[in-house]
DNA sequence: CCTATTTCGGACCATTTTGTCCTTTATTAG
DNA sequence: CTAATAAAGGACAAAATGGTCCGAAATAGG
């Protein structure tokens, strides 16, 4: 569904969320460790989500990443997985095809677009706020 | 979503049904001038239907692929997805760990799961038949 | 039986994705 | 200013996916 890229950039981006609201800063290392990835891939994720301003990132001691407390509900899983993918997932079509549309539509388009409606939706109205909650109260995990 | 693989195996199948129905068999050349797809390739995800016993084939003059007529409305897409790209859609956390469940969820596991569901039914209950009436009719295409 | 046809299947190549390493640049503290 | 720290970024390596080529095996017709 989405590349590993991806997948390591939806979990680090709510580790940031989690530590940004409780203290300061993390580190890529720290990063890495909680979400179980590879440090260097890792470090390429977090540069994308650094270039489209969804999370920041400061040099030097003392440094490495954070999102201010008030952009954490703002945030939404749409705006990671576009930052990083691309819109495949939006306007892809199950087939592959790059001219199918509702007038023009591939064999198998009715059947996708609901399914490709509840996921975008779903991607649109879920915050970093949304999800970073579960983490504090242990219900779900990151690694 | 799927592989190219998976795409061009779906495309296949359906052209295949399409044939079948009206005449007989359809060779690799044709089927791949018809989904727009590399031949030696096609050749490969061919094998694979063949040998999840999804699709039928013969060689020799006269011979290629084919499916009995009886078969088209009972073969789901589910079938096809499953003997060329796995189970990873119906299984697969969004999120790529393989120990997520109702359980043990991951931070996205219950946003995530009613729109896997629904993936999974619309896959398990569409038929090579319910495709390939739209192919007919020219509503849809599949190159 | 021979030949033409068509799928099968193994080996190989190309591209994309994933992952590593190392140097540069920014920043903070002493 | 210097040294230590941490992200930025380029070059490269490994693995997975997508795609090609060619000989072997099956089969039908003359």
């Amino acid at each position: 569904m989405f590349s590993k890229a991806c997948e390591y950039g939806v979990k680090a981006a709510i580790f940031i969320a989690v530590k940004s609201k409780q203290e300061n800063r993390v580190s890529l290392e720290e990063i890495a460790e909680e979400i179980n990835s590879p440090i260097a891939f890792t470090a390429k994720v977090l540069q994308k989500l650094t270039k489209s301003k969804i999370i920041g990132s400061v040099r030097g001691p003392a440094g490495g990443f954070e999102i201010k407390n008030n952009r954490i509900a703002k945030i939404k899983l749409s705006q990671i997985v576009i930052a990083i993918d691309g819109n495949s997932v939006y306007e892809g079509c199950g087939l592959g095809f790059n001219n199918c549309n509702d007038n023009k539509p591939c064999v198998i388009h009715h059947k996708f677009k609901p399914i490709r409606t509840d996921l975008k939706h779903m991607l649109e109205t879920t915050s970093l706020r949304d999800l970073s909650k579960d983490i504090n109260n242990g219900i779900s995990f990151l690694k």
